[in-house]
DNA sequence: CTCAGTTTGTTCTCCTGTTCACAAACTCCT
DNA sequence: AGGAGTTTGTGAACAGGAGAACAAACTGAG
């Protein structure tokens, strides 16, 4: 009844009190776990700020927007780094997923295409303060290069290689128009980038061993645009003017 | 072994090429699926400008970057749109998808928040092309109040409930800084506005019936510095000199 | 008309992720 | 010290999505 299978892991526990090192994973978090993570660790920062020195599952959750039971079954996947019938320690706890996660050190990184958006991203204090720093700011454009942008100065794409080899750039963030969006990505890869963040409302095609993510506003918003004609259709009362003759619902 | 049960959807099929109207689906797309729709109708819309008449499931699904069962089976929660033995109308499948998603009419749409990304939001081509009109833009600092963006003015929070009435807007942006969010959430929720999109890193509260996406920048990165990290654990060779002294590894 | 080739729509199986529920472990009070 | 109260960590059921595989439906050639 107890633990048919207690040695998952292979390492016997070893008391968990000890405080030397507690357990090295090392091995498969789930994915949905990675991407909640810096959630937590966000949440952890502000529980921080406002002196909380220890926290229960349930008071990080709340403040993660999560289910306590979700979170604790996340965090297990790093170790065991709370105590039962007390909770985490947020200073300790901080530190380990910030370590998990790898932003204890800096990660340079590059971003191509300055315009609108790639001028707020290198603006984004959120960046900076977790580790990523912005070595480089890339653009086609004669006309933008030489700008200043927060310090940094914009630069040509031909600078590119030299740049992420200097720096030992892993990480490239793409924020040009779509049709220049695979050049790039195909041109940041070839000089060593092997994770890269795309803003361009294109799929980008890699070579195995590298990673895309991509964030799309306007599919963001298209969501959202589904659930609220749904709302509508569920309950017609209350719409406005303007969602009359959605469909041929009314006429026929 | 033919179908045990053949009439999941209660309706008789009747024929599918009738025409006048297909099929009402109107009950329960999944998730996951709601969030693939914009990509196929966005590669819909490259296939069409490239002068396609019709398509297969396999050539849509490489445009969109998915599987070709896993669109096949998506675009099966909306009806019955394609021909087997032909593919799918570019053109209707595009029409379909895109009233399904509620993008045949426009979605009035404020934005709060002028700062860089509001800025970078404003100017934004996806989204105007996609049936949301931007209608009013919103700052609490006067200063920046009465500036033009992209042809809109900035005009106080204080007018918010009258123009959130006026157009009738059901969605709002959030690209304020932290702290301000949740007040302005509260506001624009007050106001009418029943979905949001926030860019600020922070777990908004809302009532039931109001859906809130979030879009952070420094999430999307942090979960690429994992990824990063894990890859130069695993091939510990080509790693550059941003990466010793990880962990405790090599000391002991 | 018949038959081979093509492509969709759907079913079935597998896998990942979520949630529940509870034993283990800790604290604090008496 | 002992017992009541808390809280973590995790096994186990449950739900949902992904992918393979296949029958149904269509086209076109002979």
């Amino acid at each position: 009844m107890t633990s048919p299978r207690s040695a998952r892991t292979g390492a016997p526990d070893q008391g968990a009190a000890g405080g030397t090192y507690a357990k090295p994973p090392e091995r498969g978090i789930p994915e949905a776990t990675v991407a909640r993570l810096p959630v937590y660790l966000r949440a952890l920062v502000g529980l921080s700020e406002r002196g909380t020195g220890t926290c229960s599952s349930g008071e990080l959750a709340a403040a993660a927007g999560v289910n306590s039971a979700k979170l604790r079954k996340d965090l297990s996947y790093l170790g065991s780094y709370g105590t039962r019938g007390v909770g985490y320690d947020v200073e300790y706890l901080r530190y380990q997923i910030a370590r998990e996660i790898g932003v204890t050190h800096d990660w340079p990184v590059v971003i191509v295409g300055i315009g609108n958006l790639g001028h707020a991203l290198a603006n984004y204090s959120g960046f900076s303060s977790r580790g990523f720093r912005i070595v480089a700011l890339l653009d086609a454009d004669p006309q933008r290069q030489g700008e200043d942008v927060d310090g940094l100065g914009v630069r040509a794409f031909e600078e590119m290689e030299a740049l992420v080899e200097q720096h030992g750039v892993a990480i490239g963030v793409i924020a040009t128009p779509a049709p220049a969006a695979q050049g790039v990505c195909d041109r940041l890869v070839a000089a060593g980038v092997t994770s890269i963040l795309n803003f361009a409302p294109v799929v980008l095609s890699v070579p195995d061993g590298v990673d895309v993510r991509k964030v799309d506003l306007s599919i963001e918003l298209q969501i959202l645009a589904y659930h609220e004609q749904r709302k509508s259709l569920a309950a017609p009362d209350r719409v406005p003017e303007r969602l009359v003759r959605l469909d041929g619902a009314v006429g026929a």
